[in-house]
DNA sequence: CTGCTTCGTTGAACCGATTCAGCCAACGGT
DNA sequence: ACCGTTGGCTGAATCGGTTCAACGAAGCAG
């Protein structure tokens, strides 16, 4: 039933040598062996062991990418990209999910060592993870994705964050909104900080006024509990900013069953640009982040590394997000 | 950097075969001897490559997981599901994305051979394809998602989706609802056939008129479009039940976009509950599979296959889905 | 005809674990 | 004192590929 390479030689009358050149280097192997080869293949139905090709050859084909929560739509997005991106080079993607939680990170880490993976895409969720300074002690390159790497010595591919809540600001000020609430999530989240400095340089810029309001975790319902106080500060806010759409989403939600009117009496913007967000009940405007993209060239990137090895040059690539305007917005009305 | 398990064994003075079994049978080595060699382990820094661990004892601990659309949150909570289980039994799950296509199916499934998983979970989305026929060839137990296995020599763990299709209708007629609208999507899919025998009975049951509407694909821009004509119906329909809650979600903006009100005009019901529904713009009643769960169990079941072997027995586990009853749906009032 | 490449092929050594027959105390029963 | 058992340890063989030095045959230049 499992069939090794050295039946498929006998039975094809070469040596196991020549078989494994017609699995990595057919062009070696002339024409009339390897049709011998082929035919012995299929009549064996044979499939080459993965491990003991690995094995031998020490580089595994193995790519690993830790996301902090598989049930955001951003990260399914980002893995999909990668995932896609590694088939097509006939890279394996092992995809693990932290949850958000220090401990599955550091096992999910331990597991990926153990299969020796060749390259590592992660978005860190936590500073300095011991998991991944072993992988740096073991030379195993590691991308960081949606976060900027502060060593030269590494990639990454993220998003400029600062611009992000700079634009939705600006955007919002042009529709005549002076007063807007922005909700943000936790500040020892990178991503957030950098929304949040660029939320407050255009709110300087643009002399708009800025209520704070904090979320703990960034989701749906978070959002919703949040919303009250927002409604009960009682200030001039015409216009409401969430630092992702799960945020804003629940933050529509309470709005909504609070009597108000989407855009009319608050302008909401959300960031991400979810798939739910273009179908929500008012169309949610968004900073869009091309998070499929992010997952394929995060990708294209690692395995450019473990190909070229040392010749290859660490790059840190910076999206600019994009603001995508639907029915939660609208110019203010006086 | 990269250390070996006879490097450990040189290290700690003692035989490869003693290692290997600290390893694996702590029990069978002297306290003394474990002492020096886990010092051994932790100076080196060692840790055991899998792919040398597989070659020779056979079995790999990876399960593959295959699902048809990981942007689906159904699907996320499943691979969340079977992946928690997996790591507390030491196994690894390699999750594949066919997002629909048999092609990259097919390929999934022969990346799955070569890594030699020792079990296969799969939400199959075609029926006979060649990828499930070939494990079972080389005997690799496979266990189905979301879709009863025919045979009894194949586990599953399903969903009652007569059952779900019937209860959500019995709701509606419980509420005054008379004539409803129930949009399903493609008969081919398995599930929504067995939903829709579940729907016309409860309608036979309850002496309730049902109109017909389907999409071609389970996704809320598909619902947004289909909502028209069943505005255009001019029908008596009041309630509307839809075969997942994406389509629901769809059918919900549109309606609200045409000024109707939900549940007074419309009273709406969706399917799977994901987390999206009960954070929508109007809380979205809808019936409730426990995705989690289902994804846990049969991540728990292949472990006890591959570890029992023969002795295992197959079980066809079916569970009922559950009512979960929102803002969208409320009695008829005349 | 000789010497030199090139092309295609060969097969033994090797990757890093597990497995298992076999060995050596130490211990206990008679 | 002898034998059987048990617990702990040893190390060579093995899993299924890849790698590479070596080799024979064919082609070609001088």
């Amino acid at each position: 039933m499992a069939n090794s390479i050295r039946d498929v030689a006998s039975r094809a009358q070469v040596a196991v040598g020549t078989v494994s050149n017609f699995l990595n280097r057919p062009d070696r192997v002339a024409e009339a062996t390897r049709k011998k080869i082929e035919s012995a293949i299929a009549e064996l139905n044979f499939v080459p062991n993965a491990s003991a090709r690995h094995l031998r050859s020490g580089s595994s084909r193995t790519i690993g990418l830790l996301v902090p929560d598989i049930t955001n739509p951003f990260f399914t997005e980002v893995a999909r990209g990668a995932g896609d991106t590694a088939s097509e080079n006939d890279y394996t993607l092992l995809l693990c999910n932290s949850d958000e939680d220090p401990k599955k990170e550091e096992r999910h880490l331990k597991v990926l060592i153990e299969q020796r993976i060749c390259g590592l895409l992660i978005t860190p969720s936590f500073e300095g993870l011991a998991g991944v300074a072993e992988l740096n002690r073991r030379n195993i390159p590691t991308t960081f994705i949606d976060r900027k790497a502060e060593s030269l010595e590494q990639s990454s591919v993220s998003m400029d964050d600062f611009y992000g809540g700079k634009s939705a600001v600006k955007y919002l000020a042009s529709l005549g909104h002076t007063s807007i609430a922005w909700v943000n999530g936790p500040l020892s989240i990178a991503q957030c900080a950098s929304r949040e400095d660029g939320v407050m340089d255009s709110a300087k810029e643009q002399n708009v006024k800025i209520n704070k309001f904090q979320v703990n975790q960034m989701r749906s319902q978070n959002g919703y509990e949040v919303a009250k106080n927002i409604l009960e500060s009682n200030s001039q806010v015409t216009a409401i900013f969430c630092a992702n759409d799960l945020v804003a989403l629940g933050v529509l939600r309470a709005l909504l069953e609070n009597g108000k009117k989407i855009p009319t009496d608050y302008a909401l913007i959300g960031y991400d640009d979810i798939g739910f967000s273009a179908s929500a009940s008012i169309p949610l405007t968004s900073i869009a982040q091309p998070a499929y993209k992010l997952g394929a060239l995060a990708a294209q990137m690692i395995i450019n590394e473990v190909e070229n090895g040392k010749k290859f040059k660490h790059e840190q690539i910076v999206f600019k997000p994009e603001l995508v305007i639907r029915a939660s917005t609208q110019a203010l009305r006086k």
